[in-house]
Parts: C-alpha cells; sequence; structure tokens
RNA sequence: GCGCCCGUAGCUCAGUCGGAUAGAGCAUCAGAUUCCUAAUCUGGAGGCCACAGGUUCGAAUCCUGUCGGGCGCACCA
C-alpha cells in the first residue's frame, strides 16, 4: 500500500478489504462476485461522503439479509482511521463519512500527480484502435464530419489517460467510384489553368472552387501532357494526385480543431496489397463466403435495373445481420464492405481493441461490419471488442433557424468557416457538452455569445479566475503554501470532494467510452468554484486571499491552484485550451 | 414494410453497468457589485421521466408493445 491512491480509489480499496475479511471470517462465501459492488458518493451529500452498495449486491451470496451483512461489514470498516463515521440506512446502504483529513491529503495528492492526476492504468496498456474521421478524400471537411472528429479524438484521449495504448486512424477511402469523380473533376480544372474553354461544369462532377488550385497546380507540374489524351491515360495520375490535394485539405481542416491522426491507412494500398483477396480466401475455408444470390431489395423504390446475378456472399447473417453481403461487385471489383471487411481484418491483428466512430447515416452497415469482426473472433478463437460508437446528427442553426444545408449547390459550411467564426475551443466543447448518441442543436448565435448559454467560458473563466488570484496575491507578495491547507474548513474541503471525483470519473469515462461525462464533471467543479469565489463578495473572511492572515491565504491559494490543475487536467482531454486570462 | 438512435421542467440537456426526496443552464420571479474580473453568485417557481404492461426489495434506467421525432435500408461510398 505505498503507493498514493486518489481518495475513492483508495476507498473503494477499503471496502474490498474489508469484504476479504468478512470471506475470511466465513461471512461471506470465498471469492464471492463483486462486479455489482459500488463505492460512490451518494447524490444527497446528508447522507456522507462515500455510500456502498455491498451488502445489498452480497446479501443474497452471503445467505443473509443486507443490513444484518451491513452490520458486519460496517464493523470492518469502523477499523480503517480515516473513517469517522459509519452508518447503515435505507435498505442497507452503508454510508460512510471521511475524516477531514483524508481530503487535505487530496489536495497534496493532487498537488504531487500534477498533470498526471487522474491518470489511470485501467487499461493495462491494451492497444486500443480508434477510427475517426475517415472522410471521403474528395473535398474539404464540413460541418457533418464535426462532431465525430471531436468525440473520436476526445475518447482516444481519455482512453490514453486511462492507461490504453491508443492508436488514431483514419481509413482514406481512395478506392471507390467517388475518386474517379474527383479525378475527373480535376482534370477539367487542368485544362482550365491551361487555358482550355471547358464550358459549364457537367453534372455528377464536383464543381467546388478548392479543386481550381489542384488543377493549377497539376498544369505547372505536368505542363500538357494530358490535355488530350484518352482518359485511361491520365486518370491514375490525376488520381493519386488528386487525393493527395484533398488529404492535404482535411489535415489542415482537421488541425483547426487540434486533430492529429497516428495512422492513415489507403483504401487502395490495401486493395494492392491483395488483403481483400487474403480475406475472401480465408472466410471461404471457414464457409463464411459463398457464391449466390441476392433477394431483390425490399426498398419502397426497387430499382428498374435490378437483377438476380450471383455474387461472393459474406455470411454475416449469421452474425445477427438481416441479410449476407455482397464483398465483390458483378465487374469483379471488391465492394465498399469487402475492402472494408479486409481493412478490419488488418485493424484487429494489431490491436486488442477496436472502435469505429461513425456518422449515423452509416447505421445501416453496423450489422454487416460487426459481423466481419465476429467471423474474424470465431475463426480465430479469440474475443475482439469491436464498438461502433454513432454520432448522431447536429442541427445547425443561427438565432433559433435551422440552417438548411444541400451538399449539391454547394451550399454547405465548412469546418473551417465555423471554427473560424466561433473558435477551437467552442467548437470542440460545445460537441462534447452532449451524448453522441443523441441529436443536438448547434446554434451559432448561443455559442458565440461568450457568456450564458455557453458551458465553455464558464469553465475557462474558473480557470482564469484561479491565476488572476495567485497574479492578484503575487502582487501582495503573497504565494500559496501548503503548510495552509490545515486551516482550511469544511466549505474548501467540499471543493476537494468535488475534485476528487476526477479520477473514478476518468476511469468511469473511458470504460464507457464517454468523453462527454468529463465535460460534465469540469462544468460542475467550475460551479463549485465560482460559488466558493462569490461568498468571498458578501464576506471578505472568505476571500481567497484573507487580509491579515498569510497562513490562511497561503492554504487558500494552494487549494484554488490544485482546483486549476484538475481543470487543467480535464481539459487536455478534450483538447480545450486552459486559459490563464480571459 | 424492416433496422438503428432518441423521447426527462416552457427551451437546450445531464442523470454513475437498477439505488435513497429526478438535477443543471437558459427563460421567468425576488435579491447580491465601495469586492481577488458580476463572463459570477444566492433564493423562489416550474416534472404523470412520451404512453401501457412486465421483471424485483427497489425502474427515468432492464424487457415487451404502442405513439412521436431523426437516420438508414444498392453490386453506391
Amino acid at each position: 500500500m505505498s503507493e498514493i491512491l486518489p481518495i475513492h480509489a483508495a476507498f473503494a480499496a477499503h471496502v474490498n478489504d474489508a469484504l476479504d475479511r468478512l470471506e475470511t471470517a466465513g461471512t461471506l462465501p470465498i471469492d464471492s462476485s463483486r462486479k455489482n459492488v459500488t463505492v460512490e458518493p451518494p447524490r444527497d451529500p446528508s447522507h456522507g461522503d462515500l455510500s456502498t452498495n455491498a451488502a445489498m449486491v452480497l446479501a443474497k451470496q452471503a445467505k443473509t439479509n443486507p443490513r444484518e451483512l451491513a452490520q458486519a461489514l460496517v464493523s470492518e470498516l469502523g477499523k480503517v482511521p480515516t473513517i469517522e463515521s459509519t452508518e447503515i440506512a435505507g435498505p442497507g446502504f452503508i454510508n460512510l463519512r471521511i475524516a477531514d483529513a483524508a481530503w487535505r491529503d487530496e489536495i497534496r495528492v493532487i498537488a504531487e500527480q500534477g498533470d498526471a492526476y487522474g491518470r489511470s492504468a485501467m487499461g493495462g496498456g491494451a492497444v486500443v484502435n480508434v477510427e475517426y474521421v475517415s472522410a471521403n478524400p474528395t473535398g474539404p471537411m464540413h460541418m457533418g464530419h464535426c462532431r465525430g472528429a471531436v468525440v473520436g479524438d476526445a475518447l482516444a484521449s481519455l482512453l490514453e489517460f486511462a492507461g490504453h495504448d491508443v492508436v488514431r486512424e483514419y481509413y482514406v477511402n481512395d478506392a471507390g467510384g467517388q475518386v474517379d469523380v474527383l479525378a475527373r473533376s480535376v482534370h477539367l480544372r487542368y485544362l482550365q489553368a491551361l487555358g482550355r474553354d471547358t464550358g459549364a461544369i457537367p453534372e455528377g462532377l464536383y464543381p467546388g472552387d478548392y479543386l481550381i488550385p489542384v488543377g493549377e497546380a497539376l498544369a505547372t507540374e505536368l505542363g500538357d501532357r494530358f490535355t488530350d489524351e484518352p482518359e485511361a491515360e491520365w486518370l491514375p495520375v490525376f488520381r493519386a494526385h488528386s487525393v493527395d490535394a484533398m488529404m492535404g485539405l482535411i489535415k489542415a481542416d482537421l488541425a483547426l480543431l487540434g486533430i492529429h491522426h497516428d495512422l492513415f491507412s489507403s483504401e487502395a494500398a490495401l486493395q494492392a496489397a491483395g488483403k481483400p483477396e487474403a480475406a475472401e480466401v480465408w472466410l471461404r475455408k471457414h464457409d463464411l463466403v459463398y457464391d449466390g444470390v441476392l433477394e431483390a431489395p425490399k426498398g419502397k423504390a426497387p430499382p428498374e435495373d435490378w437483377e438476380a446475378v450471383e455474387l461472393p456472399l459474406f455470411r454475416s447473417t449469421k452474425f445477427g445481420d438481416d441479410q449476407d453481403r455482397p464483398i465483390k461487385k458483378s465487374d469483379g471489383k471488391w465492394t465498399y464492405f469487402g475492402a472494408d471487411l479486409a481493412y478490419h481484418m488488418q485493424k484487429a491483428e494489431k490491436a486488442d481493441a477496436l472502435i469505429d466512430i461513425w456518422g449515423a447515416d452509416h447505421a445501416g452497415t453496423v450489422k454487416r461490419i460487426k459481423a466481419a469482426v465476429a467471423a474474424l473472433a470465431e475463426g480465430e478463437d479469440k474475443t475482439i471488442p469491436f464498438d461502433v460508437k454513432l454520432v448522431q446528427m447536429v442541427q445547425l442553426m443561427r438565432d433559433g433557424e435551422p440552417l438548411k444545408m444541400s451538399k449539391r449547390s454547394g451550399n454547405f459550411i465548412t469546418l473551417a468557416e465555423m471554427v473560424e467564426e466561433v473558435g477551437k475551443d467552442v467548437v470542440r466543447f460545445t460537441m462534447l457538452t452532449r451524448k453522441p448518441e443523441a441529436q443536438m442543436e448547434f446554434d451559432f448565435a448561443k455559442v458565440v455569445e461568450a457568456s450564458k448559454d455557453n458551458p465553455v467560458f464558464y469553465v475557462q473563466y474558473a480557470h482564469a479566475r484561479v491565476f488572476s488570484t495567485l497574479r492578484k496575491a503575487a502582487e501582495e507578495g503573497l504565494k500559496p503554501d501548503i503548510a495552509g491547507i490545515d486551516l482550511l474548513g469544511s466549505a474548501e474541503l467540499a471543493m476537494v470532494q468535488q475534485a476528487a471525483q476526477f479520477p473514478r470519473i476518468v476511469e468511469a469515462a473511458a470504460q464507457a467510452r464517454e468523453p462527454h461525462r468529463i465535460a460534465f464533471f469540469l462544468y460542475d467543479l467550475a460551479g463549485a468554484f465560482h460559488s466558493y469565489w462569490n461568498a468571498g463578495n458578501d464576506d471578505p473572511q472568505k476571500r481567497f486571499i484573507v487580509s491579515q492572515n498569510d497562513a490562511l491565504t497561503g492554504g487558500r491559494l494552494f487549494l484554488a491552484t490544485q482546483i486549476g490543475q484538475v481543470i487543467r487536467n480535464g481539459l487536455a482531454l478534450l483538447g480545450v485550451k486552459a486559459v490563464e486570462e480571459l
């Protein structure tokens, strides 16, 4: 027990030790299952500092009633010196009151651990691959990509902080038909750059102006080599150049949000390496791919040109999908799914767990890709934890009115425009103040208001206040002093209790893969700080800087510094700047 | 027709792998500024947790059904 544990972890350990002793004493059966035992702060503070449901959960296993077991547990917990009082309540909750000294110690723990406070070894170094964004390389990023990008990035940071070895991956869909369209669109711009009159941009090509510089660059680089050649001559060249250029745009857009991937995996490269073929061989060997004919689509409007063709089909129905899915098209090329299946197999080789962040419009393909990973796991006789997080649509609003967006008319808001208008921190924080699977509204007017309706400023302001206080104190020759924390009273320690939840919030959020919990925690902590601060308006004795009392001031400044530290650690996970001044 | 997600205060949303009297912000009402930034704080009012069944010591939370909103339902990506 030489290792310093954050306070909640320490008390969870105390409860666990007590249960161990009950096992030894025969009160509990050996190896009782404790997976539902929780040790957490009760909703109602009058119930104490911490509460455990252990007696209720384990009563059945102990073949006794909850209150009786609680009694036994309480007498064990009474031996822990930092537990000041225990109480059995309701159906068998055990409420614990913790000595002030333990909360004071937590301030020291925060100070000692600094930027590492809240970090957890929970992940055990497991390699987790988080694939997010993966926007098609056909243009700059628009608003629709934004939420998934932020959620994926924050989740990756969170998992890292919770002890996982995270790979941030971007899947580049550079092999499909839309890349041919891109290449043709760029070729047109190339001809224009060389002074050709191309007329209006034909239907079906990308009309965006962002392709003009790409065409110009190619004109400069290639001269007029490809002006009158047949398409087959120039298409591969233009495809490669265009994808590079688009990925450049996308990376620049992502950088505006502070997002950087570790790995960009190319679909074309995957195919060139023969991965889909290898996957097909493996699947056929396990009788998971067969040649068959699909039923006619049951959608509202069956395509007129639909006809029954025999295709290689993956048995996704065996793993819960609604129908088997083709991995190759009738022209012999791989379907998107066929390549994606091979891609996930490739990812699974190098990771202990996979997470995909997708837009809600891909919800229909979740089952098949989960089926693919399940098939691989079964065939290889191992478990491959695989989560697909669906991020719901964002409804953009301006002054309470929905903004209509249409990709075809080119009337869509780009990510860059959005970041420029409201700023990176606002975009990131706002996207993280909703659980991702719920739809959300994003109102430009409200979000730039920089005040009331805007949690990001509220949290940043709390952090800034810590620093403004320290600056003010420094002018008077005062500075934080750890010796002063023994003088802190219950109002200050209440704030510590709130901040001390950070480590367990990190673990819970990482486990649930829900970075938004960090955002809400920060909002609450900032609220506690503002509230404490304001008490000083009425009573000068409650300010951080107390005149004529340098010792208490030192203690309070030390506390403020540590609250700032926790806010900073949380904001770092969200990728939001912890400003020292507003 | 089928699948997935959502439905909590007037509005925007939290709600800890089922826990004690369901929370916050906005809006609204009543207050606080010779003060370390009031971009803040204190208090009031506001709830059939969409609806109906079920599971159990206990359900906003899990299961079934209904209604409402969103997204999908190609050999596209």
